[in-house]
DNA sequence: GTGAAAGCGCTAACAT
DNA sequence: ATGTTAGCGCTTTCAC
């Protein structure tokens, strides 16, 4: 350490005044703050790491950097954990489960002191694992619990049924649901769809279920060719097929037909008309995350599995139906 | 090492094994791998880091996580990253100079053996400050070149041009321009249409400066109550403001209005009409980083600055105009 | 208030 | 083919 040298001091003195400790006399601080300056020396974290037995890093895996949703469920968990002195490292894993087990491997072999993962694709046993060397947390709704594992999700039961009464009550009777690909959260959302459409009344008129990507169009025009007066979908890309079929048949939105999209992602804010969209909090789910990993660190033994509740934003595209 | 315990080796020859050598029998390599793996064991980062003086990791600084020309840099990086054996970390900073430049010393305190920095904002300084430590490549077109910082940039004179001559061929005549705020790369966009349009006999028809954020509606409708048949837009956001407005007055793109955006983001595709845009090889941006990277690994000293073309991606928005 | 020495988990050079 | 030793840059006792 030739910032020791410089200040003609041990190394254990240069530790001691870099950290701020009281057990040094004012003016050797001084010149030693003065010299790992000039020199510009900073300590390594990976040294520091190894004999403390932690790193004040925190590492998130996300599966998809394009999706402002993760990014913004991180933005969230970078905010709350920077203020508690820590460093987020992100890795990406896309959505390839090989990949995002082998980038959760990268994190931990780094010594993070703890990891959230803002994903569901990641196989329960790869987050077992994770969680028996630090504490893990996942943000969304997983397929099988992870043990070990604390969670935080929203309520998709709730979201689809705020979206769904929401309709109602502009008097859609003819309330279709363009559903997801069969990943829990959009299973939840489908459910909380039919049994919403039950209580009140009504029957579900028609579901259809979009395969991801390229078929969102074809599945959006079949739902849209039985005349529904309004469509829940499962998410806003979803929810944006619907809107231009609607328009390419003649009867935008929301004159034609109501549509509630999920996610209320910037896409909502965005197009025309603006989306009326299930929004979940997801700054707040960040947050939370980073608080869950703090109980874990001060001892916090049983798993957690928090539950947020979303709420509507109704902008554009929802409207009474036409013929009323 | 207790895997060298239950395997009843020394802690070299478990170092050894795990990462392959030959000089181990294959019996007690056999016998090491078992162990290891029963005991979960997986080697550290940080102390093999120490050792060897380099980590193999990557950093990766950006400004924006929700910016889609920005994470599909960084997936190019990641992808070429990952072909040469280095683990690409991730750090996020924000439009925030301090921010910035508090993760990319992060990166740099954590020894990964190279940086790329997706971001024009960070200050020249503090780039060069950090070349003098690790390899460094901006994608971006920075204010001020930091010496020893080698940057990827597109060719933002080239890709204007392309716009402007794509409605001049159309035959319009009134092509108006929404600028950026004033950062180079729009600079340099507004630059090159105004040549453009020289070159082509015509004159700059009307130029407005956007200003970021909630300002771009008015610009828009500013701009467009000037009376020009085309609109060449700074970006994808300013173009869909444009594409907006010209709705909203009765005179809808493409008939109404021709309209050209830049960064082809995702968004160009969502829009209807499907924005034509101009195009950032950003997957090709990201590898050349790592390309230029390794370059400096291998013990290049002089700084390179690369430049790609762009190209323009013709769809709906734009048309001859009405009265030809 | 300061310094010397041990050791974090690993690899590399050098024995054996 | 295997073990021993030193040391990466730092923090942390523990003496002085």
């Amino acid at each position: 350490m030739d910032v020791a040298a410089a200040a003609g001091v041990s190394k254990s003195l240069v530790s001691l005044a870099l950290r701020g400790d009281h057990g040094v006399s004012a003016a050797t601080s001084a010149r030693i703050l003065d010299a790992a300056e000039r020199l510009g020396y900073r300590s390594n974290t990976l040294a520091r790491g190894l004999v403390q037995g932690r790193t004040m890093l925190l590492g998130v895996l996300l599966t998809d950097l394009a999706n402002p949703y993760h990014t913004e469920v991180v933005s969230g968990v970078e905010e709350s954990a920077e203020e508690r002195g820590f460093t987020v490292l992100l890795a990406h894993g896309r959505r390839d489960q090989s990949m995002l087990a082998r980038r959760l491997e990268a994190l931990l072999q780094l010594n993070v002191d703890a990891v959230v993962v803002v994903s569901s694709w990641l196989e329960p046993d790869v987050l077992a694992a994770a969680a028996r060397r630090v504490p893990v947390v996942m943000v969304g709704r997983p397929e099988t619990p992870a043990p070990g594992v604390d969670t935080v999700a929203n309520d998709d039961r709730a979201g689809a049924e705020a979206a769904v009464r929401h309709l109602a009550e502009l008097g859609h009777e003819r309330i279709a649901h363009l559903a997801g690909s069969g990943r829990p959260a959009s299973r939840v959302r489908e459910a909380g769809y039919r049994e919403t459409v039950r209580e009140l009344g009504l029957e579900p008129y028609n579901v259809i279920r979009g395969i991801e990507g390229g078929d969102r169009e074809r599945a959006a025009a079949e739902l849209l060719a039985t005349g529904p007066t309004a469509v829940f979908a499962t998410n806003d890309l979803a929810a944006l097929a619907v809107l231009d079929r609607a328009h390419e048949t003649g009867r935008p939105a929301p004159e034609g037909v109501s549509v509630v999209g999920y996610d209320n992602t910037a896409l909502a804010e965005t197009v025309r008309p603006r989306l009326t969209s299930v929004d979940q909090p997801r700054l707040v789910m960040g947050r939370l995350a980073t608080r869950l990993l703090l109980e874990r660190l001060g001892g916090r033994t049983e798993d957690r599995h928090e539950v947020l509740t979303p709420n509507l934003v109704v902008r554009d595209s929802t409207a009474p139906p036409r013929d009323r």
